[in-house]
DNA sequence: TCAAATGTGTTGGATATACGACAAATCCAA
DNA sequence: TTGGATTTGTCGTATATCCAACACATTTGA
């Protein structure tokens, strides 16, 4: 809607910069990365780093929301129905995530990816239930999106615990414990 | 020496700007390649291409430079000895450039990449020389690189209308009529 | 042939990035 | 523990890039 088109010089330095980082994580613990190595690495200048960013956990921040965020976008969630399939997907993306996570060297910082994760969920949710339901107040979406982040993301930290049977199998059981409490009416009903 | 480091942006830009139109030569002819193809496959502005290049026979220029420099500086010749080897190698260089080019598509610009192949040749066998004969008058060795690089471009024509043999083996065989005419003391004699 | 569309080259003002410097914080070896 | 070395944040100034606009040239299609 109100695409206001960014400066192509962020989005290249935004991009150098997320790039340079992750790359970077692959070789070294998280800990033991410096703006210095990043902006090095990224051939800009540190003050530029400060422009985009407060400090490296920001880029931390950004950079996994980023990652997550082209994750789930690949299939535009955020414009299609909340349904068993679109659950499934996503949780699959989720789990994958974290896998691909498990190989970088984050340790120590697994709460913070925790909530980014589950920050991009609530997001994605809210736009989900937003366009399924255009005519409702969008204040009384925000419980029930973040309920459903909260337990998806729950979810997938038990799959982590005790990972049975595959990612699909063991949403598909746990849906009806996640979907049940909110579909169309209860929504309604809180507002 | 003389090395001062360049804007950090600069080679940024200039590397987005060639690349794009190497990429873009793979697809199209030169002739159908536009400025606003190129700055808009490199995501920079229009007036940023101004601000390094002339105009796009002058990109034509200076990218093709630059690809043979790469070509022939991964073995720095320009610190190594003149003898058969080097000049072997350099000349598996220009064929292998040359035929790297014939897959692009560059019709009708034939003798402008020839102008570029030679002009960079002479710059290299200027420096080769130089080195070998630090002692001589800079001035002097202007005509033997001239001289050198018009051969040796020569070669490469005649090669590539009539490949016999392979680039090596050709090469191998003019030498002598090349290098004959540009030893040591044929220099000092011109001096 | 003409008119619309597209590309070229240039300009002025706005903005992002580079650079060097600085004090403070942190790290690390003696 | 101390003292040097490295990193962190921040600043002011210089410069590269962006953007919109412009006149002009070239291409395209009816």
């Amino acid at each position: 809607m109100t695409e206001t088109k960014t400066d192509p010089r962020i989005l290249r330095t935004r991009k150098l910069i997320m790039d340079s980082f992750i790359e970077l994580s692959s070789k070294k613990e998280f800990k033991d990365i410096t703006i210095k190595d990043i902006t090095t690495e990224a051939m800009i200048n540190r003050a530029t780093f400060y422009y985009h960013f407060e400090d490296i956990y920001d880029l931390l921040d950004k950079a996994l929301s980023e990652v997550l965020f082209v994750n789930l976008s690949c299939q535009d969630f955020a414009n299609s129905k909340m349904n068993e399939d679109t659950l499934v997907t996503i949780f699959k993306a989720i789990t994958d995530f974290q896998m691909s996570l498990s190989n970088r060297c984050h340790r120590g910082y697994e709460d913070t990816i925790a909530r980014i994760i589950r920050e991009q969920l609530e997001v994605i949710f809210y736009k989900m239930l937003g366009n399924q339901q255009p005519n409702l107040d969008k204040e009384a979406l925000k419980l029930p999106a973040a309920m459903l982040s909260w337990g998806l993301y729950g979810a997938s930290v038990e799959w982590r615990n005790n990972p049975t049977t595959s990612p699909e199998e063991f949403i598909k059981v746990a849906i009806p414990y996640i979907q049940g409490g909110v579909n169309e009416n209860n929504i309604k009903n809180i507002n």
